[in-house]
DNA sequence: GATATTTTTGAATGATCAATCCAGAATCTA
DNA sequence: TAGATTCTGGATTGATCATTCAAAAATATC
């Protein structure tokens, strides 16, 4: 064998995203990646093929983070609206306490290589159907369990709710407050009830 | 006097916003548009200044025409929920129909270049304010016309309204059906009656 | 028709882009 | 410890980037 990576992969991904995430595809030049993820360009190539291939991963990086925190919500609330509810005030909080006016890295994605990069879009369209999926998992539970009535439709509420969140990504992009935002989830949720 | 110029500086600022719009900002290379106006870098500089000036100028006529279709919806129909039913009934059949998963500039924009161009930023977030204000004021004419209940506000679900056009915008973006879209905008709106 | 003024044209600018390459350093197996 | 193998550092590649410029072309005024 020989000598072994000195730098570590997941801390590497996890600048890498940051950056991407701040700056969206195209605007981050291997030069800005350096400068983040501290790796020269040859390590950066080696480990990750090329940037587009850095960003495939980086788009993983991210989506498995966010499944987690839906997944963790869920988990943890009594029933299943109020998981989703819960779900719905931290990322309005995340979204304003870090990085603000950052949006979402999957949905800026989709706008910004949608028609452009079939490879990066079928991924990131991938996640995004995943978590509408777990949404309309959620509310078929929340049915069978009588917390909302039977004659709603999980999969149009689902997609009702993920439409709000790509828009409330939109809003705290905007820069909006979070009374705003709130208020604004607090009107999404009365659908559900 | 002197020579006069060729162009008609409307075309081409259609054409570039139509650039913009497919591209991004980033992505949107002089030499794109060169191609798309067919005027050469010299007269495209004379003109606006810098690419940042063509930008600038792209969404302003981007956004008059948005502004425009919103008020043509609300003037049409006899009332303002009608209205802005329309509005949203129309925005799904064109996001669908003429070059499809493209959203929309302003909300593009302020997701690629929010954090890292102040100049623009300020333009694209006016714009968004006063299409969010028309929605808002159509809202307060419904209520004193009886077409909302009296102890909903205008100003929350003129917010919640925006919102779900920037998550419908998102929707486009990923290529989602007409009926998918539909759905959604039903539940949305029966939020005003 | 001559002159002044502006537009058009297309090549040229230096900067930055993604990506490559190689010499030197490091660490594994044997 | 020897040798094979891999990683690191950083200069370098050709391509493309936004922008500029000077000469040629065109038209208004006189």
């Amino acid at each position: 064998m020989a000598r072994p990576a000195e730098f570590d992969r997941d801390r590497v991904l996890g600048q890498a995203t940051q950056t991407f995430w701040d700056y969206g595809y195209c605007a981050t030049s291997i030069s800005r990646l350096v400068e983040a993820t501290k790796l020269k360009p040859g390590s950066l190539y080696a480990a990750f093929e090329s940037k587009e291939g850095l960003f495939l991963a980086a788009l993983d990086h991210y989506a498995t983070q966010t499944k987690a925190r839906l997944r963790a919500a869920l988990d943890a609330a009594e029933n299943p609206i109020d998981g989703i509810e819960h779900f719905f005030v931290r990322l309005v909080r995340a979204q304003a306490e870090v990085q603000p006016g950052r949006g979402c890295l999957l949905v800026n994605t989709v706008l910004e290589l949608g028609r452009h990069n079939e490879t990066v879009t079928a991924k990131t369209k991938g996640h995004l159907d995943e978590i509408e999926a777990m949404l309309c998992e959620a509310l078929m539970q929340a049915q069978t369990r009588d917390y909302m009535a039977a004659d709603k439709s999980p999969e149009v509420l689902a997609a009702f709710l993920i439409t709000t969140i790509w828009g409330l990504r939109v809003l705290g992009g905007t820069g909006a407050s979070v009374e705003r935002a709130d208020q604004v989830v607090e009107q999404a949720l009365s659908l559900l009830r």
